[in-house]
DNA sequence: TATATTTCTTAATCTAGATTAAGTTTTTCA
DNA sequence: TGAAAAACTTAATCTAGATTAAGAAATATA
């Protein structure tokens, strides 16, 4: 545990700014001590589309390009002021190696993620837009308020307009 | 690893017979030897949504039910004759414990399955319809021999009768 | 090898949500 | 505190994919 908490370094982001830009190798995982991020591609339309929040007490990165060492397709903003800690892949490969409690943690971690993953897919499958949003918005009440409206509707998977209008449906 | 052979059953599965069904607790994490499954829920039109296929080598569950402990809300389906190694919740719990080799393999896996699910959510916005079956065919061409057409719609996320209209696009 | 069942196709009609565009409200920051 | 930028709304029009329905192939089973 000391050794974690060795090779842990601490970092402020201000509002707006990246910890990890499309093209770049991802090369940290974060823990996020305090703010709001979002990792977020660019389609062929030029349309940004969000695909992950994360708030406090959660790990945020491009696993596909810290794991396979590969250009990453994402970027991960800072949506408000945060602190994050960051442990770099060498790093913490090295703790990997031997440590039995910390692989359990990152295994527990990772089986968490699943199940979130698979309910956001069998919820993708299932409901539509209206659902989407009213199913969020009950869960993460105080969240919808934390975020740009816009945010939100590429995260559910529709535009602002439609949630524009959901929401007028809604309070009318 | 002598344990964790030790506390392995191996089954076989007839086609259409299921390891899970809806409404019951998930006790087991399945090791795919031979064969081919699919985990689908029933959405609330009693329509069949197929979330996940397994084949070969890859583990099967559904995790939620599995390590919440709660009813589950899939059922996992053989396509054909299979194969699987069965571990229950309670062993692997106990050689978890003390096991570094056995959290690693589980960490590692889940690492690879959390990069799987994040493109698949990246495609599914990002794609349309006929773009998510070509993407599809083009990396697992057999596969698609392999189950029925209208397995593979709801795993893509729409119909079969759209899944027709776009292969006779392709093949005219 | 005939019949039942399962799977696949075609085509007409319908709808959730996209697109476009213009205007309004809110927030930022000089 | 006022101008510029960012975020949100409304409404008209458009489209990918759903729905429904009926028939044709393919596959399984007796």
């Amino acid at each position: 545990m000391q050794d974690f908490l060795n090779i842990i370094e601490s970092e402020k982001i201000s509002a707006k700014h990246y910890i990890l830009k499309e093209g770049h190798y991802c090369n940290y995982n974060h823990f996020i001590v305090k703010g709001c991020f979002r990792s977020f591609f660019i389609n062929k339309k030029g349309i940004e589309k969000t695909i992950n929040f994360g708030i406090e007490d959660w790990w945020l990165t491009d696993f596909d390009s810290f794991m396979n060492r590969t250009q990453s397709q994402l970027n991960i903003q800072a949506t408000e002021d945060a602190i994050v800690l960051k442990i770099s892949k060498a790093k913490l490969d090295l703790i990997l190696q031997n440590s039995l409690e910390i692989n359990k943690y990152f295994r527990i971690i990772l089986e968490r993620v699943r199940i979130a993953d698979q309910r956001r897919i069998q919820y993708m499958f299932n409901l539509s837009g209206e659902e989407l949003y009213n199913t969020f918005y009950e869960y993460n009440p105080e969240f919808v308020q934390r975020i740009p409206q816009y945010m939100l509707a590429s995260y559910l998977g529709f535009t602002p307009e439609f949630l524009s209008k959901i929401r007028a449906k809604k309070h009318s």
